[in-house]
DNA sequence: ATTATCTATAGATCTATAGATAATGC
DNA sequence: ATTATCTATAGATCTATAGATAATGC
């Protein structure tokens, strides 16, 4: 029988985001012992729930062998759990990946809010704090989570929540722009089209193979994205 | 029994490229009557070849639902044949994707190839030429067949000519923007960096909704590429 | 004879649910 | 009693090959 919700883990700060993994997240890895039926095969304790340990092996099968071909078999066994186990954490493959994708718009759009808000600073040190902080999230975590936005699945009605999240960033792009001197000075439909392909930079980083060192390349998008926006001389 | 090669068709020229679908390419829409057996589902002749019929085929199904989604069955049947023909024309699905993919950049390649040749027009010039084209190339067709690159499989042996193609392509962007006053004065490394961020920009036109009309977006695009590689002033 | 098709199929999987089981909690 | 697991499974598919068949070509 399955238990109705049990997603009680708490927010989830999408798995695939950056290395800093420990921090024994909400009563796990307390070390002593746990209800219910034991796992078939026994496992060191991670120090992640069940439900982010499953996101984590999702993270890196969907990136790795690719989101239909990886089997709900293969992300609960990474998961230190059998097949049928999985759906008392999660509704399917879907509920995973939509968690992936949010964590990779989420933080960027957090921070737009407020530096949209910010209204003392310059509006081109904040659109460049943006691209430099949009493309080290993109950049972050040992895969690629980027290479999920193009998956068809991602057109269906169980996403729109992210799809909503990644065009109110990208809007806020524009509205960051439109602050700028440079920005102010386009019309509307030339404004609309350079924050497009602003937005196309920074979320270009995805295909990019990554040899450059992350921090460095996020600064150096960012003086890049100020350059084709004009907002900086050559 | 599979008769070994069968791909007389010719060169291929990417079937989800340029809407110019029309001129009876290589004796099919001829009309008359064709050698073998008749197809169980007879359907007005399209003037493409069995194999452009699966290779349109495959670019519409691999977009829409998905490489791995996609079943050999789904792409033949679209393609007016029976599952199991299809394996007369193509070693499978993988060949499909293979000139698929082989179709985004070849032309663009063939094209860079020729502009760093030309050597009396001024390189500013050349590399414009060479964004808007490759720009227009990717934007082409009703299917974002640059949704491919991230596949997983793309990383598989099976595709290294392809891998090749558009690192030679990534390479001689470097080169034309070495070639230009703004890129001389950069540093080999810097150099390397900004060729890379710009070729993120080119082909991020992959995660761009197609809303703006698409020779003006093309040019528009390039305008920003030299921007953002300090050719032009802002 | 050659060619382009077709039908049939072996062998291999995959998802999601039902129901059993083995812990801790009270 | 509650919870987190497990085992078992129904029903549905998919790929690639073997071998048959129905045209045209000579």
């Amino acid at each position: 029988m399955r238990t109705s919700g049990a997603d009680g883990t708490g927010g989830g700060s999408g798995a695939g985001g950056g290395g800093g993994t420990g921090g024994t997240g909400g009563g796990y890895g307390a070390g002593g012992r746990r209800v219910g039926r034991p796992r078939a095969q026994a496992r060191p304790d991670s120090g992640l729930s069940p439900r982010q340990e499953l996101l984590a092996a999702a993270a890196e099968l969907f990136t790795t062998r690719g989101y239909t071909a990886t089997t709900t078999r293969a992300i609960a066994e990474r998961a230190g759990m059998r097949q049928a186990s999985m759906y008392h954490y999660v509704g399917g493959k879907e509920d995973l990946l939509a968690e992936l994708l949010e964590g990779t718009v989420t933080p960027s759009l957090a921070l737009a809010h407020a530096l949209l808000a910010d209204a003392a600073r310059p509006a081109e040190q904040r659109l460049w704090e943006l691209c430099r902080a949009d493309v080290a999230l993109l950049c972050a975590g040992p895969y690629n989570l980027g290479a999920l936005y193009l998956l068809p699945e991602v057109r269906s009605e169980r996403f729109t929540p992210f799809r909503a999240a990644r065009d109110e960033l990208r809007a806020a792009y524009g509205a960051l722009l439109a602050a700028t001197a440079a920005g102010g000075a386009l019309g509307p439909q030339e404004l609309g089209l350079r924050a497009d392909l602003l937005f196309a930079l920074i979320e270009g980083v995805i295909l990019t193979p990554r040899t450059h060192p992350a921090p460095a390349f996020a600064a150096a998008t960012a003086d890049a994205a100020l350059r084709l926006t004009g907002c900086r001389p050559a």
